[in-house]
RNA sequence: GGGCAUGUAGCUCAGUUGGUUAGAGUACCGCAUUGACAUUGCGGGGGUCACAGGUUCGAUCCCUGUCAUGCCCACCA
């Protein structure tokens, strides 16, 4: 069998991928190995939007959710793992019309069914994109069962999920105050108007207000003369950061128990530039020491004065329209940008000596998340869901029951708190959109005739069916059809009737809300709806627990009565250098996983995912640019163990393959050391990695696993097989291989693929490994320990594992203790040394001399020059090492300086004696009284052991 | 304003029920290149576990406070 003499991902990766899609070796349908103990694994994938392309925080899910489905379906249980993507309304159809404008083309200059057509073409496209690079990725997902969140079934979920919550009086329609985002010229939820904690650079601008008085009763002059306010005697100055708001206020407030302002109450201010008077009030929400502590109210530019305004029953006077510009309300500014508006009318105010004082103040900005604009609250009418009681009900799933269980657990806890904090006080959620690209509401509008139409983009339907209303008659129809709800309005107004659907869509994450039940058939009852649902896990960022998680958690109560999954498991975010989160604006910084893969393999980035921290923290990824290239040391790291690996098997392979022995023995129980230990280990490692993969400490059990493979099997294992790679040698480095490959097939998929099915082409001929017996190792059985000897229980095999551990740690020192002599020393490799080994009692002295020739070829010891025997005197002139009850005599050929060694003896007898003094002290004190014994037993021993040796040493030290 | 997380070797990070000598990778230093692998081997140096208190016989770990950093939520103009 040749094998290349590094590993080459790309000579392997496409091919294996290929080759389990080809298999059909990701559908449950497909498993071999199957452990009814096991409980099915359920979960579906994060969709990708069908924006753009893959990027780490998806190299990250990839890696962990493949590692979760692997593991589970070889541990043997039924695994289903769903694929798909979502249609991302906002953000499509934004870089859709942004291709759109490159191409001179406009949407407002299309009809709404040919925008409609250029998003799904672009999203064939961008898909086929998506789909490929998911592969790069490795991921085992059940490729017959992918969903998109605009399929027929998929939208038919969604208006079935809308008319259930309609008909229960869930979701309602009203007019109120939202996120506008003026340059989508769409509402946003509040999860999508984003806020940066230190705000913004920007101004406070401290205006104040001529207030009317017998003697002045209103300006006399127009605005812009410098006269405007001449005559007024008196003022009242507040603070905004949106002067051009000024033009729609309907009030100034202070608070009910500020004394500076009590005379006033109940006054009128004259508004600038319209010279319409406002009443001054009072009410709580003032903050009496921000600013003048009055505050002028515009109950419909703002969040808080909406809320004051519909307290007061004050006016509300819209003077921005759905661009944000100035409308007709804004008297000389209108059909001004609002910004523009800004600049002018401040310098309008200055001029009529209104403007007090201009500081310096960050504000405090909400900007549309996909577009960066600076979101303008505004009225208008929306589409919204009731959360109360639902998030009340997905709050307590993750509470414990009576029982004390939970019926969600969310890894790691800590997540628990945001979960009910956020829950705990939820809003109503906007859930229309006004947007072309998404599921278009299901509700239709009893038209005033056929002509009646829907006005353009951001109007709502509010004109419409008016009159209806007044007749007594329903006015609307939610169905699932049209045809239904002409059937429907039919009966009502007769067969006339015309209908108009809603033109808005629902936010995109409606539809993801509903995505572990609708990607499996729900509504419909498919048997796997009957078979996979409720899932099992859910795993994604943190950073879309409210967007995603918590929504699928509500919808899913609400809709099937089911908690959708009971884990939620929340991986970290994908950070820089800095700290900052990894984003396409800062490319110098910004890592492709594609190019990652392209400079180390899949299998290393993957491995570098799951060891580089622990659940939930993020991530951050140091990057340096060598020549123009990306490098990150620590993938580096993770290719050069995939190396290791390759090259290890590569050697095992070689071996077995030229081994002439066929038959495999009757039993399989090893009998010398090495075979024994490895075993040993591998049991070991196998325990702790599957108690840490259900612990969902992945990062930890990759790293048992790196050290077991590298450390052990590589550097200790292989080096002793060497010396003597008889038939028993041979079954056990075949199985520890195999065992090493099958544990790592989660973190490694590739390689690990790649070498089982050579090794088993090679090995199963030769011996009888169970585990070798199936077509791949995707579908091979995870490993589980062995028996250290057959004709042992477990109990029996663990503690003779302890003896072998213990008998090889021995070997192992030995041969470290000339090592870092001769290290010191400065030998070469080539130079041979003589060694005597003196042991005090036991069965040391046959242990030591049954691994002569290890610790001839190990430790570079000359063969003819090794003494191994019981209470050896020390030859002259020799370095000596005291392990335990042994002493180490080495000549060094006659390098050794006596005086030195003299001194090395004695500081370390020096050690061991201020070792004794703090050891007698700790055990007298209060620990000596209190500490539990095993932990004083240890000190004890630790004593016992140091005052022997200090005995030896000092024996030693006379005897030079 | 409320909340969460992080602070451990030059760098990136582990350290899950507190046990007295704190680990890994990488970088660094020394030695070694026909013998599975230089994407390597052998050896080495490097940390008052942010700081200050407290609980405890004992604290990187638990508690309180401080500082620094990152993030989330909330209507301070």
């Amino acid at each position: 069998m040749e094998l290349a003499k590094a590993y080459n991902p790309k000579d392997v990766e496409d091919r294996i991928y290929e080759f389990w899609e080809k298999n059909g070796y990701f559908k449950p349908e497909s498993q071999i190995y199957l452990n009814p103990d096991e409980k099915q694994f359920v979960i579906t994938i994060p969709p990708p939007n069908v924006t753009g392309t893959l990027h780490m925080g998806h190299a990250l899910t990839a890696a962990t959710e493949d590692l979760m489905t692997r593991y589970h379906r070889m541990k043997g249980a039924r695994t289903l793992w769903v694929p798909g993507t979502d249609h991302a309304g906002i953000a499509t159809q934004a870089v859709v019309e942004k291709k759109l404008a490159k191409e001179g083309k406009h949407r407002r200059d299309m009809s709404r069914s040919d925008f409609i057509e250029e998003v799904w073409a672009w999203k064939e496209y961008s898909h086929g994109v998506i789909t490929n690079q998911s592969k790069k990725l490795g991921i085992s997902v059940d490729w017959n069962r992918e969903a998109f969140t605009m399929d027929e079934n998929l939208s038919l979920a969604v208006r079935t999920a809308f008319k259930r919550m309609y008909d229960k009086g869930l979701i309602y329609r009203d007019t109120r105050m939202v996120n506008w985002d003026p340059v989508q010229l769409t509402g946003v939820s509040d999860l999508e108007a984003i806020t940066e904690d230190e705000g913004e650079p920007g101004h406070l601008w401290h205006v104040r207000y001529p207030i009317q008085t017998n003697r002045w009763e209103g300006p006399r002059h127009a605005w812009g003369s410098g006269q405007w306010a001449e005559g007024a005697s008196h003022f009242i100055t507040v603070a905004t950061t949106r002067p051009e708001t000024i033009l729609g206020d309907s009030a100034v407030m202070v608070h009910p128990d500020d004394e500076r302002y009590t005379d006033l109450i109940g006054c009128r201010a004259i508004l600038p530039v319209l010279g319409r008077w406002t009443p001054i009030i009072c009410d709580e929400a003032v903050q009496k020491d921000f600013g003048s502590g009055a505050v002028k109210v515009t109950p419909a530019h703002d969040f808080t004065d909406y809320e004051v305004g519909k307290r007061h029953h004050l006016q509300f006077i819209e003077v921005l329209d759905q661009h944000a510009k100035m409308n007709a309300e804004a008297g000389p500014y209108v059909g001004l940008d609002r910004f523009e508006c800004r600049k002018r009318l401040v310098k309008d105010l200055e001029k009529e000596g209104l403007l007090v004082k201009t500081e310096d103040y960050q504000v405090r900005l909400a900007r549309g998340e996909r577009s960066g604009a600076v979101i303008e609250p505004r009225i208008s009418m929306q589409w919204f869901c009731n959360m109360k009681d639902m998030a009340a009900r997905a709050a307590a799933a993750a509470r414990p029951d009576a029982d004390d269980k939970k019926a969600i657990t969310i890894v790691p806890e800590r997540f628990e708190k945001v979960w009910f904090q956020w829950l705990d006080n939820i809003r109503d959620w906007n859930i229309s959109r006004q947007l072309w690209w998404g599921h278009q509401i299901p509700v239709w509008y009893v038209a005033e005739g056929s002509e009646s139409s829907q006005g353009s983009e951001g109007s709502n339907v509010k004109n419409v069916a008016n009159l209806s209303n007044l007749q007594n008659r329903p006015s609307q129809y939610c169905e699932l059809t049209e045809l239904e709800a002409y059937a429907k309005a039919r009966a009502d107004w007769g067969d006339d009737v015309t209908l108009v659907q809603d033109t808005d869509v629902l936010d995109t994450w409606f539809s993801s809300g509903l995505w572990p039940f609708s990607t499996l058939g729900w509504p419909k009852e498919t048997p796997d709806m009957a078979q996979y649902y409720p899932t099992t896990m859910l795993e994604t960022g943190y950073d879309i627990i409210f967007f995603w998680v918590a929504r699928m958690v509500m919808m899913g109560l609400e809709l099937t009565g089911k908690v959708p999954f009971d884990t939620i498991y929340l991986h970290g975010l994908i950070r820089e250098n800095d700290g900052k989160k990894m984003s396409k604006s800062r490319p110098e910084k910004a890592v492709d996983p594609l190019d990652m893969i392209d400079a180390y393999g899949c299998d290393a980035l993957r491995f570098y995912l799951i060891t580089a921290g622990a659940p939930g923290n993020d991530i951050k990824v140091e990057v340096k640019t060598v020549d123009g290239k990306k490098q990150v040391e620590r993938i580096e790291g993770a290719r050069n163990f995939a190396n290791k690996l390759w090259n290890a098997a590569r050697f095992v392979l070689g071996k077995v393959e030229s081994s002439s022995s066929s038959e495999s023995a009757e039993r399989y129980e090893p009998a010398n050391l090495a075979n024994q230990w490895i075993t040993a280990r591998a049991n070991e490692t196998i325990l702790n990695v599957r108690r840490l993969m259900d612990e969902y400490q992945y990062g930890e059990a990759g790293r048992l696993i790196y050290e077991f493979t590298w450390n052990d099997f590589c550097d200790w294992y292989v080096e002793l097989a060497k010396l003597d790679f008889d038939r028993e040698t041979a079954e056990v480095t075949v199985r520890t291989l195999d065992t090493i490959l099958r544990l790592l097939h989660p973190f490694m998929p590739f390689i690990t693929e790649e070498l089982w099915q050579k090794l088993r082409e090679v090995a199963s001929s030769k011996f009888k490994l169970g585990s070798l017996d199936y077509p791949a190792l995707i579908l091979a059985p995870f490993p589980q320990t062995n028996s250290f000897s057959e004709r042992m229980s477990e109990e029996e095999s663990r503690s003779v594992e302890l003896i072998v551990k213990t008998q090889m740690h021995i070997l192992q020192e030995v041969i470290t203790q000339i090592r870092i002599v001769r290290s010191e020393y400065k030998l070469t490799p080539d130079k041979k040394i003589a060694a005597t080994i003196s042991t005090a009692i036991g069965p040391d002295a046959e242990l030591l001399k049954l691994h002569f020739e290890a610790i001839c070829v190990l430790a570079r010891v000359d063969s003819s020059q090794l003494v191994i025997g019981q209470l050896l005197p020390a030859p002259d002139k020799v370095v000596s090492v005291q392990m335990g009850s042994r002493w180490l005599y080495l000549p060094m050929a006659g390098l050794v300086d006596l005086a030195a060694e003299k001194k090395r003896l004695s500081d370390e007898l020096a050690a061991l004696e201020q070792a004794i003094v703090k050891g007698e002290n700790l055990l007298n004190s209060d620990f000596g009284k209190r500490a539990p014994t095993n932990v004083i037993e240890k000190e004890k021993a630790k004593l016992v052991d140091a005052q022997q040796k200090i005995g030896q040493l000092k024996e030693r030290l006379a005897s030079m």
